[in-house]
RNA sequence: GGCCCGUUCGUCUAGCUGGUCCAGGACGCUGCCCUCUCAAGGCAGAAAUCAGCGGUUCGAAUCCGCUACGGGCUACCA
């Protein structure tokens, strides 16, 4: 096991079969987090040994991905299919230390022997048939062209166990572990040879993973006891579910993590909403910085039990992590989602709408009318309760000749002069005020208005109520 | 079937070396306050017999065992 003192290294290793979704991300998190604390290395694995599951645009969508999510690895990526060579030799290894041997079994009698162990109700394991064939006779089969994988030669009896950093002390029986395939007929390695060949070649320090892997980790160590290399640390981790409570790894659709961004989270938020699911700090904090999760993170503090995702909570942090932003901050992310409103340009909006949003996506939506004239209005809309559309469009035409007259443009200068109006005219401010809303924004739910028309300008605003004026008065034009 | 892991409010969780937990925080939900709408914010509240059953102990959510339920793995997939 890595002394205290030894350097950290772990590694996120994907296969490139699909995108980073929130499950995978949230292991390459924990890894990311525990190498930044310990001031060690974070890197990257491609496992793109299985050529049939291989999708080309994968690897690019989980760098994407860790990118986004402010992840960066410390060296180039090891891409496990340009190291076959070294898996073979790895594999001689290990015929040569008889931990291992070669199996001529055709997959036609690997299918009938499981079938009839289904049939007598036994587990299904490779029945070793190979195991005993002498190793003269095996060298010469394969000298000979026959085809052959290499299988791993577990210990017939004992046990195997290992002390996992999240789930315990986790003993197997040797008897029940299967001596399955290391070496692909076709040259390339099963993951269990790469795993151990790989991590051994990047010194890895901890091995960070999904629980998925602890079945196979037995035979992971036995392997790197068979090379007599320094095993690494283990912490598996529990799975991440979806709110149909289905691994959110198996689900049909898992959302890629680049949909979060698309949809308008903020990284930060995300890295925080994952962080948490299956960790925490062990305090009543909830909103952390990517910097506070690094010094907070602890392996020992990772739940060993599943967590469900809960996106309702991922909303409600975004909208913290939105509200902590700088105004520039905010307007620049903003702009990048509204094209043709500059930062400079949504700068002074932002005060606006910072506390209203839970997704950026929400911000053009909220901000149209500023860039837009209003759609038709609704009359109905216009026109308070127990009031007519020519007593609401006095109302605004007062408003207009009121606001006209007004010596300055400042919501100090305009809120007075509106509830003024409204006392003089006998409304309630809340109905006035919500006609202005109408007329000017063409909405019912908006910032706030004398936010917004201070904002907006003088010109536009008169222009507005003038307009809606008219609509009352005769809906046709308008 | 076999092997392995798990089980605290609807959800994320605090609780790690047993008493201060008739279980705390957060999301969501409900009500109130604030208020020009919507939010944000503040306050209050409902919500977990700590999966069940036994055991250890003066005392268990915390230790042990069993059961149930859930999940993972069981490929020449990762």
């Amino acid at each position: 096991m890595a002394g205290v003192d030894e350097a950290i290294r772990v590694r996120y290793a994907p296969s490139p079969t699909g995108a980073l979704h929130l499950g995978g991300a949230r292991t390459a998190l924990f890894n990311y987090l525990f190498a930044r604390q310990k001031h060690g290395q974070f890197l990257l694995r491609i496992e793109d040994t299985d050529r049939a599951r291989f999708k080309p645009d994968s690897q690019a969508s989980i760098e994407e991905g860790l990118h986004w999510l402010g992840m960066n690895w410390d060296e180039p990526a090891m891409i496990q299919s340009q190291r076959k060579e070294i898996y073979a030799e790895a594999a001689s290894v290990l015929l040569e230390l008889g931990a291992a041997y070669r199996c001529f079994c055709t997959p036609q009698r690997l299918e009938q022997m499981r079938a009839e162990q289904r049939a007598r109700h036994e587990p299904e394991r490779y029945d070793r048939r190979c195991r005993s064939i002498p190793r003269a006779e095996s060298d010469r089969r394969a000298a000979g062209g026959e085809r052959f994988v290499v299988r791993q030669a577990i210990p017939i009896d004992g046990t195997t166990t290992f002390h996992d950093l999240v789930m315990g002390t986790v003993t197997f029986r040797n008897d029940t572990l299967d001596d399955h395939v290391l070496l692909k007929s076709d040259g390339f390695p099963t993951y269990h040879l790469a795993f151990a060949v790989d991590d051994h070649a990047m010194a890895i320090s901890h091995i960070i993973r999904g629980e998925g892997w602890l079945p196979s980790a037995p035979k992971h160590l036995l392997l790197f006891q068979a090379f007599n290399w320094l095993p690494p640390a283990f912490a598996h981790l529990p799975l991440v579910l979806g709110p149909d409570k289905k691994p959110l790894a198996k689900r049909h659709g898992a959302k890629d993590v680049l949909e979060y961004r698309d949809a308008g989270y903020l990284p930060e938020a995300v890295d925080n909403f994952i962080a948490f699911l299956g960790w925490s700090p062990g305090t009543t904090e909830d909103i952390l910085t990517v910097e506070e999760l690094i010094s907070k993170f602890s392996i020992e503090k990772i739940q060993p039990s599943p967590a469900m995702a809960n996106l309702e909570r991922l909303d409600w942090l975004n909208g913290q992590f939105i509200r902590r932003l700088s105004t520039d901050e905010l307007a620049a992310r903003l702009a990048s989602r509204m094209p043709g409103a500059s930062p400079e340009a949504l700068a002074p909006l932002v005060p606006l709408v910072r506390e209203r949003l839970r997704t950026l996506n929400e911000a053009p939506e909220m901000l149209r009318f500023f860039f837009d004239e209003p759609d038709a209005y609704r009359p109905e809309q216009l026109t308070p309760k127990g009031r007519d559309g020519a007593a609401a469009a006095t109302a605004l035409n007062s408003a207009a000749s009121t606001l006209s007259e007004l010596p300055g443009w400042t919501p100090q200068t305009i809120e007075p002069a509106l509830r003024a109006l409204a006392e003089r005219i006998g409304w309630s401010s809340k109905d006035l005020f919500m006609v202005l809303r109408v007329a000017i924004t063409g909405r019912t739910v908006t910032p706030p208005l004398i936010e917004s028309m201070s904002r907006l300008g003088k010109d536009r605003v008169l222009a507005r109520l003038e307009r809606a004026a008219s609509a009352l008065a005769d809906p046709l034009r308008r």
